[in-house]
DNA sequence: ATATGAATGCACATAGATGTGCAGTGAAAA
DNA sequence: TTTTCACTGCACATCTATGTGCATTCATAT
């Protein structure tokens, strides 16, 4: 009766399944959010029962945890650091800031999304502060060790996805231009 | 049969239990924010019945009217008017970004939550075009208009909740310390 | 004294999401 | 060939919010 049973061909299989309702999370975070997802939507979307959904995903953390995996891995945030070998330090933000308003702007709906959603969902903060938190404390770290005080707190505000989107969609700055006025704005910050 | 009946003494009370209704609703707006607040938690918070709340209000665009009505009677945000008798617009802007800046530190709380339910509920969004949407223009007009394109996306940015929460709760400075680094940023903003 | 109507208290039907149960189905593993 | 198990399809109970119905209460207007 006991018969061993270890998947092969149904674990390649199950792997796609997997990875059919991620993706349709994704879409659904990109979409409205991932506060406005419901395990509903996404089993729907995927074209899945919502049975399957809860044997790979026993709760909404796992699934949002393995939906920032993937995406992560798929669109990383720009690396920060190469740019620890350019000496002068405008140089240096002329180089990472365009970098990362590359990203915002490829990802500006995600970003909006998640962003928004992280100020009332902790569970999504919690995601937040594990896949970017790092990341943007090293950008501040690289490009802001030489820094007064008051210049960081610039360096801070320039590299919020808050402030790309303000110049870039809300003024109508080009990509370039954003990074220009926020490379000065740094420049020319001063003790208070 | 047909006997006239003009509210006097219950006029008044009828105001109140509509007043009581408003306020639990601003309530609520502080404390989760518009989209999350529902009939069923004002008529509970209001100490009244879901019905006495539909006489009041028949749908929840007109019950956000009266909120951000008399949310704005009670907290208006700075006048611009007396800032265009201020002849330098480094002058102008240092008087003007303090006031708008306290406005934000005294509603912090109700300001973040409208903003981040903006974004994905059209009421809320109707809501603040109409409320904050013409005094944020004018504060453009009177404090951007001798400056450069530049200059004017580094003053937008400087209007923006976001970089105060940024400069001031994240960064640590304090307001006039936030002022002080818009106005120079704006100030060195040059030609892109 | 009597009629009015703002507000109550309880009820109902609807709708969407959740979590779980259970008998299949069918391809893959033994 | 037979067993295993990922996934299906339908079901159920629960919960919360919504919008509405209706009889009742009671201070107020007539």
């Amino acid at each position: 009766m006991a018969r061993t049973y270890t998947l092969k061909k149904r674990a390649e299989s199950q792997a796609e399944t997997r990875r059919r309702i991620v993706e349709a999370a994704i879409e659904l975070h990109c979409a409205v959010g991932p506060a406005q997802t419901t395990f509903s939507m996404v089993a729907e979307r995927a074209g899945v029962q919502r049975h399957t959904l809860y044997a790979h995903f026993p709760d909404e953390q796992s699934l949002l945890l393995e939906c920032s995996g993937l995406y992560s891995e798929r669109e990383p945030l720009p690396d920060p650091a190469p740019w620890r070998g350019i000496e002068d330090w405008r140089e240096r933000l002329r180089t990472g800031l365009p970098a990362l308003y590359g990203w915002y702007e490829r990802n500006a709906r995600l970003a909006a999304n998640v962003l928004r959603d992280a100020e009332q969902d902790p569970q999504v903060r919690e995601i937040v502060t594990l896949r970017w938190g790092p990341t943007m404390a090293a950008y501040r770290d690289v490009l802001g060790d030489e820094l007064s005080t008051a210049q960081r707190a610039m360096l801070h505000l320039a590299l919020s996805f808050f402030t790309w989107r303000t110049l870039v969609l809300e003024s109508g700055l080009k990509p370039e231009g954003a990074v220009e006025a926020m490379v000065q704005a740094v420049d020319c910050a001063r003790k208070t």
